[in-house]
DNA sequence: GTATTTTTGCAAATTGTTCGCATTTGCTCG
DNA sequence: CGAGCAAATGCGAACAATTTGCAAAAATAC
């Protein structure tokens, strides 16, 4: 492992939600040149090491996001008012995969599911007291 | 609606899968440029008119896909073998994403999700006789 | 039909990401 | 501990999808 590789990977482990590229290298513990946080963020993904899924929002444009591929496969919610991502904990349609790759006689090797709206904090400020006293 | 939309909605509800916007240029009967097929696309999705998800393929890189949004909110599976593809069917998560919002208090807006893999020809192509006689 | 509002075409700008290539680093081995 | 080499990095340019400014053209309103 080289050293930039060991920063970029600290710091999709050590982050509570998933970052982007120019989030990890924000992060990271290292000067390293955007395209090598690129280059150590695709090799660290093939080596198993860190997962990838591209999302899309209003403020921030389509970027990919990198999570740590520690612990079990996980989904995310991705707030469209103070942009922050909320953990859905482990992943819960590996059965409906499951049968729609039987159903349809599919090889499904990656799949892709996140929700966007607005968490608990920013829904209560942007509809304040609904159906409070 | 204006001539240029009304063919930009014409392509996207004759097509059988997800167009990107090169897609529906192509197919549009229109000589529109192509940042008119872009906003014509998201004045569509905006009016309800379509829906659209970012994918990535190793292929064909990161786009957004529009399909018409007639008929029930459906999923789909990209082959990466021969880049079609396939209808899921009806979306199947909508309980999945209701019991998520109800527990973390989130408002989901919207949700994502998608399969990609090898289709059924692709896989008998690239494995063949895994299991025949 | 004329005035007003929207939409379009064109070309340039943006933005996330990738590439070429010379230089450096990480490792293996003697 | 170096020398030798393959792999990784920095830098700047290149890319590709998408967006934007602005003047001309098309819809819509009156
Ligand atoms: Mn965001
Ligand atoms: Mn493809
Ligand atoms: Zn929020
Ligand atoms: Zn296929």
């Amino acid at each position: 492992m080289t050293k930039a590789r060991i920063a970029v990977l600290a710091a999709i482990d050590g982050a509570e939600e998933p970052l982007s590229a120019s989030g990890v290298a924000a992060r990271a513990n290292c000067d390293c040149d955007q395209a090598t946080v690129y280059r150590a963020l695709h090799h660290l993904e093939t080596a198993g090491f860190a997962e990838s899924f591209v999302l899309n929002c209003s403020e921030h444009g389509t970027e990919r996001y990198y999570v740590s591929a520690k612990g079990p496969h996980r989904h995310w919610f991705h707030c469209e008012g103070c942009h922050r991502f909320v953990d859905l904990g482990a992943c819960r349609i590996g059965g409906l995969v499951a049968d729609l790759e039987s159903e349809l006689g599919l090889r499904v090797t990656r799949h892709t599911m996140y929700l966007s709206g607005l968490c608990a904090e920013c829904s209560a400020r942007s509809a304040p007291r609904a159906g409070a006293h």
